[in-house]
DNA sequence: TGTTAAATTAATAATCGTTCCGATTATTAA
DNA sequence: TTAATAATCGGAACGATTATTAATTTAACA
């Protein structure tokens, strides 16, 4: 996906952009592309994902829980808060109080029973910054 | 993983996660393996991911991006955070503005460039609530 | 200590979500 | 209309994870 290539319009994406803006389940793939085939019965479950990517690329769309691709396991037990550096992918503990009020704060405001929390803050790390 | 299994205790499971207690960089499943293999040289991967599960329910370690094995995507252009059903999997977003401050407090205890951060919220929807 | 049943292991096959590939089709600018 | 090339389709390939199996190891007790 790189910064320069200039995307032509495609009437599948056009329909994924709009069925995220529709919609607040927060689509998986699968929802899509069973949504999409009965519009067009030919289309294959690789249009739906490179047009997403292109549409997070293009900045219309949000993956959530991005990060890295596969699980990483963490010995500590008290509650903290996680830095990861978008460029390397690595993961350090934050030294910062749990706001534990977060939690409750959030509770007012919806019909789940909240239990728990979690903050992780993007950025660069020391390494990456400096290419 | 029932609730009610005794686990008998295994070299491996007991280096797996002394290994954890140790380090700070959130291993993956194949940094362990690589650094098991060299005690246990006939040491299986099959062998740390099942060690891994149940050293998780017993509470022993954590596993990072807990939740959803697939992607999400979110069409919503404005910042804002989720809440997650752990026993049905939903995401909805929470109305609740989003605390801009918590990036710039982070960042004052980080060498990290901070560029944003992300809560999700967990615990049970209103339907998963009533069984 | 020695026996034995039960848990753990290693190896491998299967699964799942995702990405990549070659051939074909569609969009765009000239 | 045409040439250039992005987007599509369908399927193969891939990496991470889970499940299956037979063989080995271990805890517990006689």
């Amino acid at each position: 996906m790189g910064t320069d290539v200039t995307y032509r319009k495609s009437k599948q994406r056009e329909r994924i952009l709009q069925l995220l803006r529709e919609t607040d389940v927060h689509p998986s793939v699968d929802w899509l592309y069973e949504k999409l085939k009965k519009e067009f019965p030919k289309l294959s479950l690789g249009t739906v994902y490179r047009n997403l990517s292109i549409l997070v690329d293009q900045g219309l769309v949000k993956k959530i829980h991005f990060g890295s691709t596969y699980d990483r396991f963490d010995g500590r037990r008290a509650p903290h808060y996680h830095l990861i550096c978008e460029a390397c992918g690595k993961i350090e503990d934050l030294e910062l109080a749990v706001y534990e009020e977060i939690t409750r704060t959030a509770q007012t405001q919806s019909d789940f029973t909240i239990t728990r929390h979690m903050i992780e803050f993007y950025g660069l790390c020391a390494d990456c910054k400096h290419q």
